[in-house]
DNA sequence: GTGCGAATACTCGGATACCGCGTGTCCGAGTAAGTGAGG
DNA sequence: CCTCACTTACTCGGACACGCGGTATCCGAGTATTCGCAC
């Protein structure tokens, strides 16, 4: 299973935004220079979140983005869910009714596919574990590990 | 997020080999043929549960393949690990050093990254939900779904 | 009839192409700020 | 000095290439069976 580098730069991004705690929507150039990130392609990302309502865009000369909600609304999931799309990782293609089970009768595949049925449960658990932690969450966490690194963030982006 | 389809192939013939309950070696031609997936390919994924120790092979004419361990001691995360791979999901690029955090201390960063521990928290329960689940379990929850499928599957793998 | 040896057919295993999706980039539409002239 | 229209520079947004990993296939190494033959 591999997970897409978009989820990583759109936490990391909204960390930034969280912490600047400002109405002043900030440049796609500015957060890419933040991380060193391609500015073309994290754009593209954040896109992904303004679509799922995560973040607000402004254009023109003074536009950019900021969190279309509080960082406490926004969960690992939301984000995840907005950049990687929302099929299941597992895809169940109904083998078990091809071959041998084309022969049987119709009414022993009524339920649900059990191999299905299990690999959905883990993934409900991974789902419901990123739904019950916020960007706030792992901001305060990032807080207590780095201390100094928000002013240094809010440092770094205050209008020059 | 994706998942190979090799994990559902790998898990139904599992479910396959556990209902023969049988010593005799079941060759991937016949496997592959129980759900119309190609042989060769099928193949590939196999010998990856070999090298984890799932399966045990025998080259031959008569040979194929067979569980190297019972059913309840096979779990979805054995699966899902031989198939996928050890890799984690989410991987950590260490942006957070990149760009700004460079010119920050480096005692900011000993501690790890609050993005990487919350997306790891996450997969730990994902993986602790497949290693909850034995084969054996969803064995037998296709057997409350559908009572004739094994029997099926029994007459159809019996020796010409 | 029986034992032995070679031919054989079938198996796994790894090396080899193909293709779709994630990755990365570019250019156009749109907007607000800045600027200059005119009243 | 104030107002207004134009120029301008900068922004987001979507359309366009590239590369890698999953997908799919084929051929070779190896072994138990099987057939034929000599005794």
């Amino acid at each position: 299973m591999r997970l897409g580098q978009g989820v990583e730069w759109a936490v990391h991004v909204l960390l930034i935004l969280a912490w600047l705690d400002d109405d002043e929507p900030v440049s796609t150039a500015r957060l890419a220079a933040a991380h060193e990130l391609p500015p073309a392609y994290l754009n593209k990302q954040l896109q992904a979140l303004v679509r799922n309502g995560l973040l607000a865009s402004e254009p023109g000369v003074r536009g950019g983005f900021r969190l279309a909600r509080a960082p406490e609304e926004i969960t690992l999931m939301d984000v995840v869910t907005a950049v990687e799309g929302r099929d299941t990782a597992f895809r169940c293609t109904e083998i078990r009714r091809r071959g041998l089970g084309a022969d049987c009768d119709d009414s022993l595949f009524q339920d649900n596919c059990a191999v299905k049925s299990a690999m959905n449960r883990a993934e409900v658990a991974w789902r419901r574990a990123l739904a019950e932690q916020s960007i706030a969450d792992v901001l305060a966490e990032a807080d207590g590990h780095a201390p100094g690194f928000a002013t240094a963030v809010r440092a770094n982006f205050a209008r020059s």
